[in-house]
DNA sequence: GATGAATGAGATTTCATTCAT
DNA sequence: GATGAATGAAATCTCATTCAT
């Protein structure tokens, strides 16, 4: 592992940890076990920092989001798809999903006017594929045809970060997390009865 | 209002806009009309008005979701309730609850060791309530009865704070969003082909 | 005890275990049981109360020095005497008397030169009675006619500036101690062969 | 020298003058013409620097302490020789013991319970050097077999400590002062009539 | 590339003092 | 007399960043 490598590494952990303003770059240095100054020679700041973060697991997260997305026949199937990736991403690399989670759009949407476009377009990027996941079951029949995709999307996202900050807090079993939610996702957007709907209000 | 609470409205929305660490005691001030030194008369320290503001929304939060729970006849109902309830309280306590999210553990698990017990048990209370709402629910027969109270009640409490903390990225209209959750949940909680979960994997 | 006694014993207690700059007057406040503002009330500033206790104690120790020296016969008496009151005094006035000794000159000789003259003169006062009785004492052939009067005071004086310094780290018996500081002195001061001192260098 | 030492060399003329508590950071880095950080980068606190004095000159005074002390053959030598040393180091390190005598234990005392044992120490191990003096000259008899060697110690320190801090006020011939002292004490601790003490009550 | 001394702006906190009640 | 809210200046300390080596 490289200088920078390890440099990326230790600042990922503690932005995981404490978040990002929270976190002194000496903090970063003494972790990676390099001199303050090496972290701003290969980073220009410390936001650098952050954005080559957030660049790579967006970059790494999206990419793989979009190929279970491309390899799936049915809606339904890329549902299950998505969700078993994102506990299986969020299992190795549990601290970089926690950035993303944590600090986007929090240190960006005000204090980085310019950069803010590149990191929240992540998020935006990946609730599109959500989008496109719901459009394309409601298409093929293998989701219930009444679900609003943009809203649907949102709820599934939501969902699936909550759950990863949740987990913070308590820490459960992820296999099994991943199994329930996948179900409890399935359950609800599976073509059923199709006035159920009506008996929620 | 008394100054207290205008330094502690002020510091809310500071803190839900930036997060804690990246708002400087002197904004607050400055945002509040006050001397900088009064917020140090009234609370502490910095992370005073942090504990104040959490002890404050989980406290409201928690009796809200208490009350709820104990006016619904059966599981789901009150399953609907909490949902209900959380959007409605989120309207109304938008950035008191987006601290809440945002700021806890992160704040705490580290920096605050002592203080970390009675914050996050707030979340923990909360997921307590959830877990004995799906018992309920599988006792009297309104939800299936094969859900694990546990892992059911992280995968709700799991969204709707996922839900809460996107909607600081994109706005979604906020009673739609809710209905959406509501029936989502719904769909996934009722009893129906007991065998459906199978087809999960 | 009035509220001002109360104040003053508050701050003499504080100023002598932690010193005047490093003493509040919250701290003060606190100690007595009353508001700040009552502080401020009675004495005009916070050097204000040091003033008055520095005032107080030194116009009793002074007044105490002086009756002792003049109710004296011998230059001898008045030295055993004054050591003995010394003790005594510091007994009944122990944080007085070290406060007199910590803060002064340091709170008085750079921040204050309006008042420094009273209070540094206090201790030039007491000097100044020690050189009267080392006079006195070679005068009536009670005490060593080689002694010159100034040194002789300083290091008498300083000798029991510097016991009762000591004290705060080892509490050693006071009686007792001042009975040794008596002899030491006694046997210093003495007539004896005439031509000791020779031996010293 | 280096900065750091400019730095100290700064910090203990201002703490000398001002008293610890009532020298401010900006002060030092003032004095010694570098950045305010650079104290901190340095000495971790404030406290940090007042503990480097301390060590330094505790350390510096001991090993002198110590030298003189095994290199003279009687008690009544060593004596001599450690009043010497004390005028002759006072000479060149006024401001450093000074810092000793006025701010150990008062900074110390309370606030610093863990630290406290190493500073106060030092006076106490000082003390320790003196009660061995006074042993040693009891037997080898160069000194008066009656002194309690303890309080006698304590007698001679309070001395020293004490005509330190008084030539704050008064500056008097150091040399001068330094040979009144030593026949001083040399007068009250050297064997004579052996009944003299008794008549001092 | 790599270090860590050095900076200076700014953050948190303290505190003497004032003042309305 | 008595309170304690309120102030603002200043104190301690942090931290991103630069730069000489």
């Amino acid at each position: 592992m490289s200088r920078k490598e390890t440099i990326l590494a230790a600042a990922t952990a503690l932005f995981a940890r404490n978040g990002f303003s929270a976190t002194p770059t000496s903090a970063i240095a003494k972790e990676a076990g390099v001199a303050e100054g090496l972290i701003f020679h290969y980073f220009k700041s410390k936001v650098g920092i952050l954005l080559c973060i957030l660049e790579d697991v967006t970059e790494r997260y999206l990419s793989g989001c979009r190929a279970r997305f491309e390899n799936c026949r049915t809606g339904l199937d890329a549902v299950k798809a998505l969700i078993g990736f994102h506990f299986e991403f969020g299992t190795e690399n549990t601290d970089a999903l926690l950035v993303l989670i944590r600090d986007v759009p929090g240190s960006f949407c005000q204090n980085l006017a310019p950069t803010n476009q590149n990191s929240s377009n992540g998020m935006y990027k990946i609730l599109c594929i959500w989008e496109k996941c719901i459009e394309r079951g409601r298409r093929d029949g293998s989701l219930r045809h009444d679900l609003p995709p943009r809203e649907t999307a949102f709820v599934i996202q939501g969902m699936l970060i909550g759950i990863s900050r949740l987990r913070l807090l308590a820490s459960l079993d992820v296999s099994f997390l991943s199994t329930q939610a996948t179900d409890f996702c399935i359950r609800a957007l599976r073509p059923g009865a199709e006035n159920e709907q009506t008996i929620s209000k």
